[in-house]
Order: C-alpha cells, then structure tokens, then sequence
DNA sequence: AGCAATTAGATTGTATACAATTTAATATAA
DNA sequence: TTATATTAAATTGTATACAATCTAATTGCT
C-alpha cells in the first residue's frame, strides 16, 4: 500500500504539524494577550525586555531570532503604545536601543496569568512538554548550523 | 535563583521554540522550493492537491488548517502559474473547485526529492521523530477542541 | 412560495515574516 | 588619512495569516 510519492503526502509530513501546532498556539494565545493589547509578537518581544531592561535591535533580533525587517515595525508600534523607548546610542549610532518606559515594566504584572492559561490549554505531561522543549531547540541549533554554514 | 517572573523568561516558554522552529523550517524549505517555484504555503497546497486531485476551498482548508483569506490569493497565484484551475461547482455554485492542471500533476514529480532533502537536514532519529509528530498532533487536536468549545 | 438562516468564498484591514536593498555610521587597511 | 569594508537599522516588495465583514447561493421553515 506504499508508493514512491508516500513521502509526499501532508500525513506524512513533519513538518506540516509543526507549522500548524505553531499557528493554533498562537491563536490560542490572542484571547489572553488581547486583554493587554498585545499580539504573539509584540509579547515575545516584551518578554526579552522585561528580562533585560534594555537591548539594541541586533541583540533582540538574535533572542527572537527576528530581522530589522519585522523588528523595525513591531517596535515602532510598541513605542506607539508607550510600552518602550527607541533612541540611539551616543557611543555608536549606528544601534538603536531598546528600553522599557514604567508602562511597560508595569505590563509585566498584567502579563503574569498568560503562561498558566496556555500551558493548562495545551495539557500536555511534564515528561512530554520537556522532550518538546528539547527536541524543538536541537531542531533551531541543527537547522542554524547548516544555514551558517553557506 | 526562581522568582515570580520566572514564567514571562522567553527560556521557560514551549511556545516559542515552537514558532521558532516552524520558522527556521520554512526558511530550510525555501532553497528547494525555490527550484520549483512555489512558496512553502503552496507547496503544502500542492501536496494536498497531488493527492486528491480535485477539492473544494473549504475542504482544502481543512487539510491545511487555513481559511479563505488566505488560500483565495494563494489558490488565484497558483492559478496564474497553470499549477490548478478553479472553477465554480455546477451542482451548488458557493463551491469553487479546485483542480490540479497537466503542469500542476508533473510538479510532484519535481517535489520528489524535497521530503528527504529536509529530514537529512532536521537531523532526528526514529524515535525523536515520531514522538514529535504525535505530541504536535495532539496539540493541534488538544487546541482546536478548546477553541470549537468557545 | 417567500423569507430567514446558513454556507462558501471573497474582500478588507492589520500584523507579521523575510529576502534584498539602501542608508548612515564606524572600523579598517593601504 | 582617505578610500574601502563592515555593520546596524530602515526600507521595499512579496507572501502569508487571520479576524471581521460582505456577497451570493442554497437550505429550511412556515
């Protein structure tokens, strides 16, 4: 019952789950992150910064493996909304830095009930979230180092 | 070393890798999808195409977990390249049918050679593989039960 | 039959993604 | 030191995603 063109079918493809599982997650996040105005996005990036403070494009584009092409735009938004601040580095003017106003840091606060809705959603075992949590990381590392490598 | 905060820290999130490296995926598709001319979108498009010959939007949507807003202009591009034509169900005309065209059928035999070029590259055992593909299934399952329940 | 509800696609508007190019600033090398 | 290379963001153009709305066709109900 197998032919040559099995490895053609959406079944059979690991890719397919990986990119819709992607999509859902994300949908499901937008009803959380909608009650603090945020998309999946803008709420990854914040996440950076409420880690950090304050960072350059090039640094949070390498956390959120995201170029200036998407980063640009996000980041004008979010400075629409007053959660940040762009301005340049007097040292070296070609780095935009990136810094939380009080409005942003006080996001955090709001922000704090998302990670429990979703993981309660996605109801998955300890042991099964961990091997996710791993095997999607070897995955970015593998696929980093091949592209590095052209 | 814990604190409140640990949950909002982009290192504790399943979800980013998750979107990370069907990002990173898609990126690794590219050079090959390239050769054949289709983006990653039509080539899962294709796949389900190649396999069933003809559909309906709604149908393919739900192969592909994409509504209309995004498979009307992908399906209209792949129309333009002769890859499908799409024409109105004679039967119940809110239907539009898509079929796969003479060009459109030979492009599998082109596509042959994608599957292994990405899973030479993704790097995974048997094991790992499977595992991932089940838990990914189960998410998208585990999900979309939570939002038909909305 | 006649009209309300439903259904399938198309459209609109917003927000990514990202390759490729451009611009401005800085570093480097002859 | 000055022309060249490199670097960081911004910009441009194309292609998704997707919520919300619209339109046309069909179904169901009375």
């Amino acid at each position: 019952m197998s032919d040559k063109y099995d490895s053609l079918k959406l079944e059979n493809q690991l890719c397919f789950p990986l990119y819709s599982a992607s999509r859902e997650i994300t949908r499901t996040y937008q009803p959380f992150l909608e009650k603090i105005h945020l998309t999946y996005t803008q709420y990854i990036t914040m996440m950076v910064l409420w880690e950090h403070e304050s960072m350059n494009v090039k640094s949070l584009g390498k956390y959120l493996l995201l170029d200036s092409g998407t980063l640009t735009p996000l980041l004008k938004k979010l400075e629409e909304k007053d959660l940040i601040v762009r301005k340049r580095n007097k040292e070296d003017e070609r780095n935009l830095i990136i810094e939380l106003t009080d409005k942003g840091r006080e996001l955090k606060e709001e922000a704090l009930s998302v990670p429990q809705s979703i993981i309660a959603k996605l109801n998955l075992s300890q042991e099964e979230a961990i091997f996710l949590y791993k095997i999607l990381y070897k995955i970015i590392q593998q696929l980093q180092e091949c592209s590095n490598k052209n």
